[in-house]
DNA sequence: CGAAGCGCCGTAAACGTTTCCGACGTTACG
DNA sequence: CGTAACGTCGGAAACGTTTACGGCGCTTCG
């Protein structure tokens, strides 16, 4: 534990001109500056966390709420873990430190979270699963806290943000599915109140109207974010009156699920069910037919992150990005059984 | 940001008094306290971190090392997202933090750790995915640095560990096929240098030996710990030249690829290959037939690990703990093919 | 030649908290 | 009555760092 004291009286030097030797300050003379390098680097000196965060009024450590009291928007699965890497990455490299927040420690998230703000153990803060409503986001606006969320929001104010392209992802899900003549596409979306949701539904929608298909509300199907929410689907689309042709997932688990339960029940992904999923890995590569998906760099996304919070400590609070997902084409997609290899011409009555 | 001395001001009482009275110091008069304790509430002060770190020397929060360079010892999944909830949770009632370390920054994981360490931004460190010999351990003994691992190692020393009962799993896991007359079991361990591979496969080793079953070093296969290396395994199973009739798994994903493959070849689990798995939680109801596994309540074990944080900071180093993991039945264990409703005696030739 | 400017460095004051030490008034006891 | 003990509190020194300020010596320019 040497301190910059010791460091200082090693070299006879003063400890305000080893400190500014330290931190690149222009008024100290080179020479020097490189003899009090090259003692730090040589005592192995590193600087007190806690007495520069007192004096200088800010922590260097930025904080995540994650949300795992249920499983996650994304499902789980290796998503986060590879964001926090990655997003880690990025900060450390500024000199950041990462540090989780409890986000469910009995009661109103809100208080807990105040709580720790007020604590000064954050410079800034990460908020995952964001809610349409999401009160959260009111106290730390009001509060003045940095802050960064992954997922938009409905909430009122002026706010950096990163979300997946859901609208657009939705939108050309239906339109693949819409390109083979299906005409009877569900969706499925999380159980929870996250706003997610709303953006999904949205497009949907959108692409929905953009080929002229009705709209359903029965078909827009809540699951449960995971391998066995998948299978339930599956279930649910089976015994459905109106059995939709095509479905299209705003997660990843869920084809696991999906396609488990059809080959259980003996469907043929592809030819009895068209799938449009999501991977937010290379992990789904084991699903035969390949699933149609739109994929997602998540290591990417949390570097993206990452610098999102940099610029945010920065002073720049306007950003907000949508997170472009590139489609894959795959076997799940297939024409419903309705049409043969010769399909009728768009529009024609079935 | 009320800081103790506008309090004190403001309650007519010396700084001292004041953070005597909020620390339960006995030296403060009830009254006194009553009152400070009361105004802070109003107040909604809440201690300085760095300030109070500073002073006591302790900064009151606790690092982990997670290793997501890869995919983790068990897979990923929901699986550190749920350990580090619950352990978060017990961490924050004492007060504690937890702070997400890099793992992978460029280069020797031992020089970033001790970078960290240096730093003095954590009181204790918590380590994943230890290997056999693992140098981050000698160098945490040699700092004097308060640790515990997740996992066991064979570097020697006195710390406290906390790792799943591998070896009494795969031993048992070669039992239950055994029982079924199966005489050639495979084991699939992690490609990584892990130390739990060592463990699991020594009581893999003693399962077969208390079966009079041969060790054959060619059923020691080893597999990247996911689902698609669950499919690859499939594959290698499939075309060894003496196909195996069983399979014990050292984590959960791979079964999900196994199976999956296995339909594909137009295999049935449970008749053409029996499985034991493990899962960490409820998402693998969706396999059918249902996985003979032994499971693992996660959460559980983070609380676990947060309890062996704060009894390590309170002293206590020899804390070595085995964590059980009970059995489950399920349908993916059946006789061999070669052994029809009525066995041979055991120890008969095939 | 005097004054101003500049490069470099030491001094010291903060940051917010905890805690040791001593002081005060009161009580109890010899 | 004197003194010791006790309960309660204020004063002040730390913890390790950053940074505003001022000073020193030197150069430069009017």
């Amino acid at each position: 534990m040497t301190g910059i004291r010791t460091l200082a009286r090693q070299l006879d030097l003063s400890i305000g001109t080893v400190s500014r030797a330290l931190n690149g300050r222009p008024d100290v003379n080179a020479r020097t500056r490189e003899r009090v390098l090259e003692a730090a680097q040589a005592a192995g000196y590193r600087p007190n966390q806690s007495g520069r965060a007192l004096r200088k009024g800010r922590t260097s450590t930025v904080g995540l709420v994650l949300d795992t009291g249920e499983t996650g928007p994304m499902g789980g699965d290796t998503f986060f873990l590879l964001l926090l890497d990655q997003m880690q990455e990025v900060l450390s490299q500024a000199g950041l430190d990462l540090v989780l927040l409890p986000s469910r420690s009995g009661g109103d998230p809100v208080s807990v979270l105040e709580r720790q703000v007020a604590r000064g153990v954050v410079d800034a803060l990460v908020l995952t699963a964001t809610r349409r409503e999401d009160p959260r986001i009111a106290m730390l606006l009001e509060r003045g806290v940095p802050f960064l969320t992954l997922g938009r929001s409905e909430t009122p104010g002026l706010y950096p943000w990163l979300d997946l392209d859901f609208e657009r992802m939705a939108q050309e899900s239906v339109a693949r599915l819409a390109a083979e003549e299906h005409r009877r596409i569900a969706a499925a979306v999380p159980q929870r109140d996250l706003n997610l949701v709303e953006v999904y539904l949205r497009g949907y929608r959108k692409g929905l109207a953009a080929h002229g298909l009705p709209h359903d509300p029965a078909l827009e199907l809540r699951a449960c974010a995971s391998e066995n929410g998948g299978s339930k689907l599956g279930k649910t689309l089976l015994t459905m009156p109106q059995a939709p042709t095509g479905v299209v997932l705003a997660y990843e688990q869920m084809a696991v699920g999906l396609y488990s339960r059809m080959a259980q029940e003996g469907r043929v992904i592809g030819r009895d069910l068209s799938v449009v999923g999501l991977r937010d890995n290379a992990q789904l590569g084991f699903l035969s037919p390949s699933l149609a998906c739109f994929s997602l760099d998540v290591g990417a996304l949390g570097r993206a992150l990452g610098q999102g919070v940099l610029d945010l400590l920065a002073g720049r609070r306007d950003t907000a990005q949508v997170w472009p997902m590139p489609f894959h084409p795959g076997g799940s997609i297939g024409p419903p059984e309705g049409a043969g290899p010769d399909a009728p011409p768009p529009g024609g009555a079935v």
